[in-house]
Order: C-alpha cells, then structure tokens, then sequence
DNA sequence: GCAGAATATTGATTTAGATTAATTCGCAAT
DNA sequence: ATTGCGAATTAATCTAAATCAATATTCTGC
C-alpha cells in the first residue's frame, strides 16, 4: 500500500469513465487495447467495466490487481485446467475464447459451455473444490488468473466485490437455469438460433458486431454443447440460410434477419 | 426414517407433521424436532449441519438465526415467489418439498428445479435482482426466508459465512451443469435412473432412507425436468420395475437394486 | 361416500433427430 | 503446389421418444 495509491484514489470519478469510452468502431489507443498483452492492469482493460472490476473504485481495482495473476497467452488446444484437478483459481477470459467438457464414460466429450472475453471460468470447483470439468483455448486467448483464496480474502474486505461475485455467480447459476429449458423442450431449431442470439449478444457485450462475428468452435463443439449431433447442427445451419436468416461461411456466420430468430425461440 | 411412517399416517391434515418424528425424545425436545414448528432457531434446527449454519461457531450461528424470518407453512400449490418478482430474500427449505418452473410462451412450464430440506432456493435472482422462475410448494412445507441484503452485510463480518455461501452458489453450478450434461446426451432411462439416484442421496443427506421414499412430484413434473413426456417417465417407471431395479407405487418408490441403476448411467 | 378432476398407465402411430455413409472443403505441414 | 487430415456438408435409413388416444387409478371437495 503506497501513498500513490491513495492519492490516486482520490482522483476516481470522471477518469473511471474514460475507461468506457471504448467506441463501437474500437480505435484502438494502440498498446492497452492490445489483446493479449500480458502486462495490461485491471484498471487500464478495456473490459474492465464487464469483469471483475465493475463497481470498484480505483484503489479497489488497484488491490484486484495485486491478486491477479496474468500468464503467457494460451495456443489453440491448451488446458487452462483438468476435470478434477484441484480447484485453485477462477479465471477471466482476456481475448480469445475457451470452452469446457467433460468426457463421458464412453471417451466422447460433452461440452458445458463457452467462454468470451470479460467471462469468469471454473466456478464449478469452488463447492468440492475440485474442478468439474477440463477447460481449454478454442483459440490463441489470454487468460487472467485470481486465486480464489485471495478473491475471497479480498471479498472479505471489499463488500463491492463480494456482492459483484456474488451476482456473478448468481448470473452463472440463471444462465444454466435457461440452458436447462432449453434442452429440456426446444426442437434442433430453436436451440441453434437461441445460441445463435445469445453468441451475438455477448459479442455486443465487448464492443464487437452482434450480426457479424468468427465462431470460434466446430460444428462438434455446438452439437455437443445443444445435445444434438454434428450433423444436425449443419443441417440447421444450412436451412437457416435458405430462410434468409443467417449466412454461414464456414466459421463465419452473418445474422440477416435477428427478429425472426428471436420469433423462433419464442420472443415477440 | 421409512415411508412406513408416512404412509401410517393416513389421517391427514394437522397430524401430517407429525409423521417425520418418531424420537423417543421428551416432549419438550419434540417440539423444536416438529419439521414444520415455526419457532426453532438454527442452533437447535436438525437441519443446521447441511444448511447455512453448518461451519459457523455458536455465536455466528445466533447472529444468523437474527436475520432468519420464519414464516408460516406453506400449503401445497402456495408460491414463494413467481417469475420476475423482485428478488429479496433466498430460502431453505426446513420440511416438505419445493418446486422451480418457468412457463414457455405456449404455456406449459418447465420444471427447472426440486427441493428438498436443507437446499436453497432462489439463488438465481441475485444477479438480475429478479427471481427468473416461479416457486411453489409440492407439499404442505416449511421455510426458513434469509433477506439477502442482510446475508451479504452478515456474510461481510462472517468469513465463515462468505465461504460457506460461495460454496452453496458454487455447488448449484456445478450440479447445473451436471443437469446440463444429463439432457444433453443421456437417454429417457439414464436420465430416469440418474434422477432416482439423485432423489436417493438428497434424502440421505437428511437421514432419510436413500432406498424408499415418497415422491413429492408428479409424472409430469419429472418429465418437465427431465426433458420427456410424463408418458415416457410412466413407461420408463414400468420398465425399471419389470427389470427387478425398482418398485414403483404411484408417488412410492422403493430402489431394489442401486448398483445396477448406477451402472445404467454408467458409475461403477 | 360419491362425483369430478387430476394423475397415471398402456398401446398404436408418427416423427425429429440420430446413425450410417459418402463426399467435399479448408488448412497446416511439407 | 501437394498431401493429408480434421471439419463440414449432404443424403439415405433407422429409432427413441413424442404424439395421439383410450382407460385406469388416485386424489379432493362436497
């Protein structure tokens, strides 16, 4: 804790909002927008406003910032963690993008979800204390570690950041409460364009176009994720497309028509 | 604890309570045991080693009792909140059984959700500040309400209390995303096998018999969580009794061979 | 105790999506 | 550029579970 720190804080106010000033076109201010560069602080991300920060003051974010931990980038196909191995961490997707499964008895996998920038992972281990599934990079991504030891040491003495990771972990818990209707009683179609909907909102979420974005999974990766086969997935893509409603490029996908995929899973 | 006693106790209404307890207890002890009294505290509470209190010393455990409002049973089909009422408070059920649902568009919900004593519910409304699904009782039930606001300022002089309800939100998502998995790749009979086996351990957990029990839900509320009809559920019950694995009698289960259901979902 | 309404079972038929199989496409390594 | 392999598409069957339909059972209120 250095004098810095303080008289820092007592600047917060308008400087806290220059950090949203990230424009839809993103213009980069070249070093700190940098994605995957490692020596970025909290209180200079560019996502500062959807991640952990959010709702801490400066000098809270500077004490966030001590605890975080920010490792080399992860190539496409690296572990963050393994199904059981021991929980430790809870980590902040910086750039790039991660999804975790679990691999059935059978050796096939099961994916149970995917992770964007300014998203929390392994949040499924804090309770056994073991991670519940494996949690890899669909891409080339950067990560921010929080050892939830201290996260919870912090959270003791910050009641901003113990009711922020509380409602994150209440948003997780909603999240899979929606997931669960929607295996539970929606056709092929309607899971795909609920997907869909949801990856575009969450690319808005970081400034990026929500008609217009890189999936960053295979076919696979959607079946399993939605409870349908490869298969099944490119089949719906394929119709969507002939419907007007998307154009799908390989890995490239363009929402035409976002009202009538909202029709589809039933939002007026 | 065997369903004997329950179904004994044929004469309804307000002898229902006093099923559950068969201590030879005094009578005195018998009414802080009666599941539905209203006026136990959480240190004399029989649930008070799964719950909330459970890793809290004598005096956080009266600091906790503090904020706890008991209130009146709930009768059967009574709700605790509904869709998009305003989140205030999360509860642990103390007696009987709860239900989760959300309605689609068409009308017909989803079950999203069983609780049993000791569980908590309403843990997704947190983030929104809105509950994201309806709750009603399947049974005449119990309920001990925690405003939440005054869990968090608690949680904030507790550490204790802090990690024990990360660990809650954290083990709901991981069971969440267990569901997940489930619905997603497990066929109508592993599905109802894992569902069983659920029931069996949550009921242990309350020192109740993890091989016989009463289920609080209808055909059609497992086949809404489930993701089947409530004539596939029907089908499946048949199917496991004729394989000697069961034995069903409308809402009486009895597991007759747990090993072979376990392997059904493939645990060894 | 009885009537009507839920709840549950069982059977016949249909269907959405899985499975199987064959190509084609995309791209990383040479 | 060429090769090789994982990823994606497309088409032809198959099947698990949904749907449709009828009946039986169990609760609930009067």
């Amino acid at each position: 804790m250095s004098p810095a720190d303080v008289t820092s804080s007592r600047t917060k106010g308008n400087e806290e909002n220059i950090a949203i000033q990230h424009s839809p076109a993103a213009s980069a201010s070249a070093r700190t927008l940098c994605p995957h560069n490692p020596n970025i602080s909290c209180a200079s991300c560019r996502l500062n406003e959807l991640c952990l920060p959010i709702a801490l003051n400066k000098t809270e974010i500077h004490q966030l910032d001590e605890i975080v931990e920010r490792n080399r980038p992860y190539k496409k196909g690296d572990h963050l963690y393994r199904q059981s191995d021991e929980f430790k961490s809870v980590y902040a997707v910086r750039s790039g993008s991660f999804k975790s499964y679990v691999l059935s008895d059978t050796g096939q996998g099961r994916v149970t979800g995917f992770f964007l920038p300014g998203e929390i992972i392994g949040m499924d281990g804090i309770a056994s204390k073991h991670y519940a599934n494996s949690t890899q990079a669909l891409e080339h991504s950067s990560i921010c570690e929080i050892p939830f030891s201290q996260l919870e040491k912090l959270s003791h003495q910050l009641p901003n950041l113990q009711h922020h990771f509380f409602a994150i972990m209440g948003n997780e818990i909603a999240k899979d409460q929606q997931i669960h209707t929607l295996l539970s009683s929606y056709t092929a179609e309607e899971r795909t364009a609920s997907f869909l909907l949801g990856l575009s909102s969450r690319y808005a979420r970081v400034s990026l176009s929500p008609s217009r974005f890189l999936l960053p999974m295979t076919r696979s990766d959607i079946g399993e994720y939605l409870g349908l086969t490869v298969e099944t997935v490119s089949r719906i893509f394929t119709a969507l497309q002939r419907k007007g409603l998307i154009e799908v490029n390989n890995r490239e996908i363009e929402l035409l028509n976002i009202d009538t995929l909202r029709k589809i899973i039933g939002v007026d």
